[in-house]
DNA sequence: CAAATAGTGTCTATAAGACATTATAGT
DNA sequence: ACTATAATGTCTTATAGACACTATTTG
């Protein structure tokens, strides 16, 4: 339960506090390599170094609240876009000693974004960049697991669910998705077969109306959709390793 | 960043603390219902309302250690037992005003077990029962939705993990795993597909050795099978209804 | 005997992997 | 012309659903 086995007389300040923090692992597709939002620390401990971006709960809000609120303020983004987007509670952290000053529980938060604002450093964070997996080294506190725990979670979710239509713009081609599948597992997938596999999924995408517009660097252009209604693939879409019988 | 915007001479004692509790949803199979682990609340609030098991994180451990070391004081298990329990964070409950005393951050937890030792009441709680899903009523606090997040996500599980054996005693037959499944997503599954799929999966379940020996009660009896080494499905197990393509 | 469950086998439907072919752009 | 990508189509293979059939127990 959530209250029990509370002394009599039991004084909330007594106790020696936790505090309750979110962190976020926020990611993008730039140049077919995923990137993470890092921001380097101003102060001790770990000052210079990498972290991801976070910040306390405060009184009055959730956790999801807080980390929505961090993600405005660290990445610039308009408040009515950070609310629409996919947030997803990825695990808590919350082993002694992961902050060597006091005791602090982390809820950490897994965050999709499609295009790059160059962020624009928070109020109190000294820089914020985004940077791809290969310089994921020494970060601050267990970030490194954290971070690591949230790639493993994003790259199950692309499996069974639709997520990866939120790291493309509002209107992407076929090639654009599966570049977010294939940057995100680091393998090579069959254009024809992944272009029929998501077609066919109900509600995975929706092509744009009107005349069938059509874009593309070189080679053909391609046909434009938007992110359909469905939430979850059925069946999945499972990764090219993921068989092995 | 898990401790950022500390103000100038911060105080961890100075501000409205935190309480971070861990709550456990514990599941059994009995007389092929999914059944759930409750206690009896004996102060207010909620006095005398049913709660899912749990308690304070205490200064010393990390959350999953105080939900095992909870789940073995509530359910009378032996320490070495609750060790080698699945145990699996479920997700972090923060809404502020979900406790009414106090700011109350919750971590959640889903235990699978196999039989059904009658929970002996732990020192504090008044009295401890296996309860089935139709009974999930009124729980204390915002337990009523925790649990039925758990129930999901173990449902969930099921397709593509090898969690279900979590539920079968050390040696059980393919007709129990069966079971398992049906009682969970609530299907009935056809004998022989499930059981072509699940001998089909290497590492799933492994023959116990020695001669083959066959339980049951009535029908032809069954061979006995281990948990294998596996813990993830390729492909997984789909309930029906996931297929609607 | 009937009823219930275990276990095997077979046919079919579906979905995925492999890969060829055509179309349309840039260089 | 050459290359790169889009888009379509086809053949094969793997897996799941449906279901028949036998085996072995209890009542």
């Amino acid at each position: 339960m959530s209250t029990p086995h509370v002394p009599e007389g039991y004084d909330p300040h007594a106790y020696e506090p936790f505090a309750v923090t979110v962190d976020l692992a926020v990611f993008t597709v730039r140049d077919n390599r995923l990137h993470v939002l890092l921001i380097e620390r101003g102060e001790e401990p770990y000052k210079g170094a990498w972290a991801l971006p976070g910040g306390f709960v405060q009184p009055r809000e959730s956790a999801e609240q807080a980390a929505r609120r961090e993600l405005a303020e660290e990445t610039g983004l308009d408040p009515v876009t950070v609310e629409s987007l996919h947030l997803e509670q990825l695990r808590t952290y919350s082993e002694p000693g992961r902050d060597p000053r006091m005791r602090v529980v982390t809820v950490a938060y897994t965050a999709l974004v499609p295009d790059l604002p160059e962020p624009r450093g928070g109020s109190d964070a000294a820089r914020a960049r985004w940077v791809a997996p290969v310089a994921y080294e020494r970060l601050a506190f267990d970030h490194q697991r954290i971070l690591a725990d949230a790639h493993d979670r994003v790259g199950a979710k692309l499996e069974y669910t639709c997520i990866a239509t939120g790291f493309c713009p509002p209107e992407f081609t076929v090639g654009e998705l599966r570049q977010v599948y294939e940057t995100v597992w680091g393998v090579e997938l069959d254009r024809a077969n992944f272009r029929r596999k998501v077609l066919a999924t109900p509600g995975f995408v929706q092509p744009v109306e009107g005349p069938p517009r059509l874009t593309g660097g070189r080679g053909k252009p391609a046909a434009l959709y938007r992110a359909g209604t469905a939430t979850t693939l059925h069946p999945p879409l499972l990764r090219p390793e993921g068989r092995h019988s």
